[in-house]
DNA sequence: TATTAGCCCATGGTAACCCATGGTCTCCCA
DNA sequence: TGGGAGACCATGGGTTACCATGGGCTAATA
């Protein structure tokens, strides 16, 4: 399983500690096929809604090289390294599966103590658990009323990440 | 992890040094790889922002190739080498991994007691606490606004492709 | 000799590491 | 098919090591 998939709720306990769902510690460790970094991850807020984007490391610097071909001293390769790297946490799991959240994060995703895990293919998104229903819907609604449909082939050829 | 991710806080001492923050001390400890400045750092003013640049000495020596392709006598060649070279102060922590900050940098920057690490991927800023609170978002809208996005949408921060 | 800048040691706070426990699900066997 | 045992997973807490910071000391300079 190389895909994050599904909903997990989990407790944010009193150091700021929350357990990473056991299937996407799977994903994980299978995307790091075996390096150091098998309980890695890369953590940045959504600027598109209140909550946490985790990237598995191989995923989030795979967006680095496109950067590279911009002018090194163009303002856009500024703005777009700022806003890309500078927000941007690692994290590393401890032993039992966990990541600690940084306050940063935490605010900015208006967590308590019970959070949402919310697979979307290639990374996953750390929300409050109702406004994480509200957005689950609101995207169901959007996807129905929009007609979206898959790049074609999607569901023929599996699709290729 | 060989990139500079995130933003830390450290305070300036009396003396005018600074805590280089920890997790950028290992990206320049395996970007020198074990060679004899791994604490080693080019700094410089940034020319387009109130902020100082932090560069591994190799990231930053790379820098010199594309220069020697233009005419050594030329006008271009003088101000970028200048731009450049001119500015640039090489500074090596002491062993509790600090480094002292140039006058000259410091008041380019505006510092007082209290400075902002900023991770821009391949080389960091060091900036005065509300002015980083200002880029960054800034950076945020810009990157949006100019519709900068790279392939996988990161910065849409929500489709797929 | 007075002054400054760099080097080294010391300390408090904090975050990471490690061990322990309870609950739940699954698989196996009666 | 029901009961029991094992394994995995989420969660809680104690302890250690690291990191940021402050201050003193020594060596160079004027």
């Amino acid at each position: 399983m190389t895909h994050f998939l599904g909903t997990h709720q989990n407790r944010l306990d009193a150091k700021g500690r929350v357990s990473v769902p056991a299937p996407f510690r799977a994903v994980l460790r299978t995307l790091a096929n075996g390096s150091d970094d098998a309980a890695a991850l890369v953590l940045r807020p959504s600027h598109k809604h209140p909550c946490i984007e985790g990237w598995p490391p191989a995923t989030f610097h795979a967006l680095g090289p496109p950067l590279e071909r911009l002018d090194l001293f163009g303002e856009d390769h500024d703005d777009l390294a700022a806003a890309l790297y500078a927000d941007a946490h690692p994290v590393e799991a401890d032993r039992e599966g966990r990541i600690v959240l940084p306050d940063a994060l935490v605010s900015h995703a208006n967590l308590s103590d019970t959070v949402v895990f919310m697979g979307l293919g290639r990374w996953f998104q750390i929300w409050e658990p109702e406004a994480a229903e509200r957005r689950r819907i609101e995207a169901r609604e959007r996807a129905r009323s929009a007609h979206l449909t898959l790049p074609g082939g999607a569901l023929r050829a599996g699709n290729g990440a």
